[in-house]
DNA sequence: TGAATTTCCGAGAACGTTCTCGGAAATATT
DNA sequence: AATATTTCCGAGAACGTTCTCGGAAATTCA
């Protein structure tokens, strides 16, 4: 497979490869004739441009890497498409890499994107990235990246979050308003400030309302389907229901749900449930799913912004951070009647 | 922001780049001692390799790249996370990026891709696209590329296709062996092989079972669950009620069947529903829905071996079509009691 | 008509690597 | 001890672009 490269053109229309260059760059510098000749004669003969040529002595891409766990949930589409909505606009590319929840491809995803791949990176972390000094330094190196969701209070650098702590407490309290007294909260992994957070949040509604509340109300697992459903069953087993779950996310707890509910447990009347980042199948589900959204799409538009703004800034910016806010979206699953 | 690059290595080594070079790719020619030297030295010096100079040079990146329609429904994200499975493993990264369903962003990723970007192309064409031109253009180039799922008959190139033609028809007569009789087919969107194949499985089941057919049974749209939303409120509204409803993905089959329900139909006494492509959400509505399982997974790796092998062939590669089987599952939708 | 200005173009360096080639030093072989 | 072989390294071209600089040709101005 031969490469048709611009000196092929500049030999064939026996000019200089700068003349040729210059017709592909809308430069002013070159009469409109030889311009359109080149522009011709280059789409005849086949000729694509060589990026990596032209990012080498450019020095930018006009590439953003975006990498994230997984998207087998819609949480990460939406927010990449926020993203891809401003980057877009700009005239950026978008490279997308998944790092399945595990730190070491993570890692592999972020040096191969950042070794001049792209020009800045978008990323929320894996369930399993316990280690982030490697993030530490590539942001002290000055290279353009922003934390979203996924991410860790010591990492000094720019962030886009969702206020976790405030949404989990609001969505406690509608679970204690409701007269629901023994709640347990189904945290998924521990580790993640995401999850610290919502704890929290559920932590201090307890608190707020002066309801004691247990520690072994708050249960670690993973974050998906499977992980609500073996917990269901072995909180069956025990012969220890609580009277309301409140999950980290929906896939918790439509999990939980769906075990429960095959034992013969009536939701809401026996056991409610409340979840979080809204899913489309929350609300597909029977009782549908009350759920805290979340602004995805305005997560990714923001990070887009943000980084945007660091590559602009280059060397002289300061790490900031957004903070958004969702809404409760209150359906059958924790309403008593 | 600056670089660090293995000239200012050899500088401060005293030695050459050449030298540098070897010992960051693992060369022969190099002693261990030196090796060791200048591997830590760099790491003391903060080096990162530019990968467009290297890619330049060597006229390879190891990144292949994927592009797909939408990745909100889990179906693409599975065939990704297959792809990434097999292509991992031969030391490639992933690139993915996103059409949206829409014909000009899917041009502009796949131009950003294959202009010396990655080795080769994954694609999945989004709804939108109808022209076909450049995609055999860029075949014929010699450039590997590998159609997937959603292509055109017409192209020329090699493609990994699933049994569409057969498992909608297998899901047509599982229908049919009930003894629904007036069944309705959701084609989506018309122009799609996909779709084709599926309706001409749909209307073969009817020959083959001498059922009386006709032209208003099928209807066009889109692929979303408010298209089947609307379609469903429209046949109420005509007062047209099918007995069963074979839709070509999940999505449809599921915006139609809740509406029926909420107009006080049972299902699947008064209106059963079989859809396609099984989707996590189908089995977790009420009821659960039937469907054609596609196997994602296999479908992801199928394309990435077939690239890797085209890759590997240069030019001197035969295109090839790999159809793959699925599964009824069969669940309570479109279960007669 | 001659000078000043503008328009257009070519030569060649630069970007950061890899890779081939030739040769010096070290080691093995006779 | 002399030769043959192996081990290791440096010089410099090459990859396909962009970009700066200088200058010729064309145009404008007086």
């Amino acid at each position: 497979m031969k490469y048709i490269t611009i000196k092929d053109i500049a030999k064939k229309l026996n000019t200089s490869v700068s003349t040729v260059s210059r017709a592909f760059n809308d430069k002013s510098d070159i009469s409109a004739k030889t311009k359109e000749l080149v522009l011709k004669t280059a789409k005849e003969m086949g000729y694509r441009q060589n990026r990596m040529a032209k990012n080498l002595v450019q020095k930018r891409t006009y590439n953003i890497g975006i990498v994230v766990p997984e998207f087998v949930n819609s949480f990460f589409p939406e927010v990449i498409m926020g993203a891809q909505e401003v980057l877009f606009k700009k005239g950026y590319q978008v490279l997308i890499t998944q790092s399945n929840e595990c730190y070491t491809t993570e890692l592999k995803n972020v040096q191969s994107l950042e070794n001049s791949m792209v020009d800045g990176l978008l990323i929320s972390l894996s369930s399993e990235t316990d280690n982030i000094d490697y993030y530490q330094d590539l942001v002290n190196s000055g290279f353009p990246i922003i934390f979203f969701n996924r991410t860790y209070k010591e990492i000094k650098a720019s962030k886009v979050l969702f206020n976790d702590y405030k949404w989990a407490m609001f969505a406690t309290e509608h679970l204690i308003r409701q007269g629901y007294k023994n709640i347990y909260h189904l945290q998924g992994i521990k580790s993640l400030t995401l999850s610290k957070e919502r704890r929290r949040g559920f932590v201090d509604a307890h608190k707020k309302h002066k309801l004691t509340y247990d520690k072994s109300q708050v249960i670690t697992s993973g974050f998906h389907m499977e992980d609500g459903e073996k917990i269901a069953a072995q909180l069956i087993e025990n012969n220890t229901i609580p009277d309301a779950i409140f999950a980290a996310n929906d896939q918790l707890a439509m999990g939980a749900m769906s075990v429960f509910k095959k034992h013969g447990f009536k939701v809401p009347k026996d056991i409610a449930f409340v979840g979080f980042s809204e899913s489309k199948m929350g609300s597909m589900v029977e009782p549908p799913l009350s759920s805290v959204k979340q602004p995805t799409f305005e997560i990714g538009k923001q990070a887009a912004k943000l980084l945007l703004d660091q590559i602009e800034a280059g060397t002289k910016h300061t790490p900031q951070t957004v903070k958004l806010d969702g809404e409760l979206h209150i359906r059958e699953s924790s309403l008593k009647k």
